[in-house]
RNA sequence: GGAGGGGUUCCCGAGUGGCCAAAGGGAACAGACUGUAAAUCUGUCGUCGUACGACUUCGGAGGUUCAAAUCCUCCCCCCUCCA
């Protein structure tokens, strides 16, 4: 069986390389747009491939409680019932561990959820949540984890870290190797030796990639680029590396820098809603006044639809009416910077050139880059 | 002509003697957002001042009172009903 990454390109830690999906091949350094209920909100599978997305998220835990995990199987699958022909990476519900700390229980045998929907309560363990990605036919699947809260103390993060390797352990035994590919992921909180542990003891076991999980959960930018590069050169070379849920285009493309293979964030849809925009001049508000009779486009160096045909001004208008196209054309062109931003950074990585454009991107955000 | 209701800070609107620079909402102006409980949340929003504070304001003019958006008098304007 031919392994599922190859790495094409080094330049310092930084790489390129592909990765085998039974949906497609995916170039890398790659951002994946996140459809959290198997939707990437406000933009249509066609606008994703007309933007160059290979691959998008969804996420068991809210598939699960609506429609349903089984109903997605009757269809055929996430690719199917949703009309995705690209990859598809699922989140196993880690993440609503900590964001939904206020309904639910970690118990040794997974963590009981009470939904946010309706209160009902509901069981994720390592094996169930392995099950329900593959009914959902994830190309990509996450175990579970803790994902443990910032400013958590050094003993529970080593519990929670324990567990959590436990917990891998468990869904991979679940998981019959060969089909859809099984992540782990690395924990240990803030903790250089957590850190450390959990990569030793992740990465000894058969996983298809690694994660790293837990950062960007509140901490400073200076400790998540410490605790990412102490942690990045313990994952397995020959193997896709995945930074969850990280980040602003900075933090990616430090995330490059550092080895990074794979990233996800909500921020350029989510932001696209909330009216901040990313340009190659750097962020702007698209909702401020300063724009109100701006008749240019958005970014003058983007090619998206959005950037081709509206300006500033007609763009501010429409946010400011609450007209719907402000989300689709904001989301559109958010996220052709970041899927063009990590496709520049395996150019500059093919053209070992990688440190400049990370110098350069850097530039652009001068508030967030002081380390 | 008669009877009644009403004019509040950009807008709507609460407030009927002191706790009122005046609730609440909207608009406006900023900011935040990182494996999405998010088309969400936060701040500012009379003037000056970093702040304690000072000053001006509740249709207009006068008055009562230690104190008035609130009570009294007159005036201006708006709405409803009856003739």
């Amino acid at each position: 069986m031919t392994a599922a990454f190859t790495m094409t390109h080094t330049d310092n830690a930084a790489r390129t390389g592909l990765l085998r999906t039974a949906h497609g091949t995916i170039p890398t350094p790659v951002f994946m747009p996140v459809g959290t209920a198997g939707s990437v909100k406000a933009i249509a599978p066609d606008d994703l491939l007309k933007i160059g997305a290979p691959i998008i998220l969804g996420n068991a835990y809210h598939l699960y409680l609506r429609p349903g995990d089984e109903l997605i199987a009757r269809r055929g699958g996430l690719h199917a019932f949703a009309s995705w022909g690209g990859a598809l990476l699922t989140d196993s519900g880690g993440y609503q561990v900590f964001s939904l700390s206020g309904l639910r229980k970690i118990t040794e045998e997974g963590v009981v959820f009470r939904s946010h929907l309706d209160g009902s309560c509901h069981l994720f363990t390592p094996e169930n949540t392995v099950a329900i990605q593959r009914n959902l036919n994830a190309d990509i699947m996450m175990v579970l984890d803790e994902c443990v809260p910032y400013g958590a103390d050094y003993d529970y993060t080593e519990r929670s870290t324990a567990l959590t390797t436990r917990w891998a352990r468990r869904a991979r035994a679940a998981c019959p190797a060969g089909g859809n590919l099984l992540f782990g992921i690395v924990h240990g909180g803030f903790f250089t030796d957590l850190r450390s542990r959990s990569a030793e003891e992740i990465c000894a076991q058969d996983f298809d990639g690694f994660a790293i999980g837990g950062l960007s959960v509140g901490e400073s930018k200076a400790e998540m680029h410490s605790m990412l590069c102490h942690t990045a050169p313990l994952l397995p070379q020959e193997k896709p590396r995945y930074l969850m849920g990280v980040g602003t285009p900075l933090d990616i493309a430090r995330g490059i820098g550092a080895g990074i293979d794979m990233f996800d964030c909500v921020l350029p849809t989510r932001n696209a809603r909330n009216g901040t925009l990313y340009t190659s001049l750097g962020k702007i508000n698209i909702k401020r006044k300063e724009f109100a009779e701006d008749d240019s486009p958005l970014d003058p160096a983007c090619d998206c639809y959005t950037c081709r045909t509206f300006s500033r001004a007609y763009l501010r208008h429409l946010y400011r009416s609450r007209e719907l196209s402000a989300f689709r054309l904001n989301s559109l062109h958010n996220l052709t910077y970041f899927l063009q931003l990590t496709r520049d950074a395996q150019k500059a990585i093919q053209e070992k050139r990688f440190a400049a454009y990370q110098a350069h991107i850097e530039s652009l955000y001068p508030e967030e880059s002081a380390l």
